[in-house]
DNA sequence: ACTCTATATTTGTATACACAAGTAATGTAT
DNA sequence: ATACATTACTTGTGTATACAAATATAGAGT
C-alpha cells in the first residue's frame, strides 16, 4: 500500500522537475537565441551585410569558381525559410554576385561569387576573431561540448 | 631553436582549433536557434498566439491579479527588442489583455490579464508536454547541463 | 506530340521587426 | 513659475520573414 502511494509522489515528483528543466532548456534557448543575434548583428552589420547576406557569400565561396544554384543555397543556409531568391538580388545589388541560367536545366539559376565579394567575405574574416571573442566566457572545451550538445538536440 | 619553432607551430594550431571550436559553436547556436523556432512557433499558432505573445501573457500572469505596466513588460521579455505597444494591441484586440492608464504616474500603463486570457494559458499549458517531447534528445542530466552552460555563455 | 506531374524559382501579401523620431507626463534647477 | 531634461510609451518607415500562389521548365507515361 505505502508502496504505491509513495510511487505516485515519486512519479509525480519526477514527472515536475523533468517538465521544470526541459521548460528551462527552452526558456534558455530562446533567450540566448536572442543574446546571439545582438552579438552578430552588429558585427555584420558594421561591414555592410545582414547575417544571412555572409552566410550565402561563405556558402558561394565553397564552390567558387563554380557556380551554385538556388536549391543548394536554401539547403546549406541555417535558416531555411528565408526567401533565396530576394536575400541574392540583395547581393547582386551592392556587386557580390552574380546570376545566369543555368543552359543545362533552364529552370535552375547559377549564382556566381565575384571579386568584389570574395574581397568583402575576406575583409569580415580578418574581423572575425573580435566576434569570436564573445564567446570566450566559455572555455575552448566547454564550447566543444555545447556544440555537440546541441547536434544532439537537434537530432 | 627547434623549440621555438615547434611552439610557433603549437600556437598556430592551437589557434586555429580554437577559433574553428567557437566558429562551430556559433553556426550551431544559429541553426538550433532556427530549429527551436520551427519546432515552437507551430505550436504556439496552433493556440492562435505567437511565441512572444505567449511570453508576455505569462510575465501577466506572474503578477495577475496585479497589473503590470510596459516598461517591466520589455525588461522581462525574452526579446527585449521587440515592440510591446503592438504586442500588447494584439492582446487587447483579442480579448486576453486590458490597459489602463496608471493613476499614480500618468506615463504609465497598466496591464492586465483578462480571465479570456488566463484560460488561454492554462489551455496552453495542457498541452505543453507535446512541446517538450521534441526536446528529448537531450537526457534530463543533459538538459541542466547545456542551460547551465548557455546561462555561462551569455555571461 | 500531348497531358500530367514534379522541380526550381519568383512574386504577392500580410505580418513582424529594428531603429529612429515623436508625444506626453514628470522631475529638477534656476 | 519657467525652461530643460528625463521617463514612458507611441508612431512612422524601411526592411525582413512566413506562407501561399504563380510561373516556367523538365521529365514521364500514353
Amino acid at each position: 500500500m505505502w508502496h504505491v502511494y509513495t510511487m505516485r509522489i515519486e512519479d509525480e515528483i519526477q514527472q515536475k522537475d523533468f517538465k521544470d528543466d526541459y521548460r528551462r532548456l527552452l526558456v534558455n534557448l530562446l533567450f540566448t537565441n536572442n543574446w546571439v543575434n545582438q552579438q552578430v548583428m552588429p558585427f555584420f552589420r558594421a561591414h555592410g551585410l545582414t547575417l544571412q547576406q555572409h552566410n550565402v557569400l561563405s556558402i558561394l565561396r565553397g564552390q567558387h569558381p563554380e557556380p551554385v544554384c538556388f536549391g543548394d543555397i536554401q539547403c546549406r543556409m541555417a535558416d531555411r525559410s528565408s526567401n533565396v531568391t530576394r536575400l541574392i538580388d540583395k547581393l547582386i545589388e551592392k556587386g557580390y554576385a552574380t546570376r545566369d541560367i543555368c543552359q543545362a536545366n533552364r529552370r535552375m539559376i547559377e549564382v556566381r561569387l565575384t571579386e568584389k565579394g570574395l574581397q568583402k567575405l575576406e575583409e569580415v574574416d580578418e574581423d572575425m576573431p573580435a566576434l569570436y571573442q564573445r564567446f570566450h566566457n566559455l572555455s575552448h572545451e566547454e564550447a566543444v561540448l555545447v556544440s555537440n550538445m546541441l547536434d544532439k538536440l537537434r537530432g
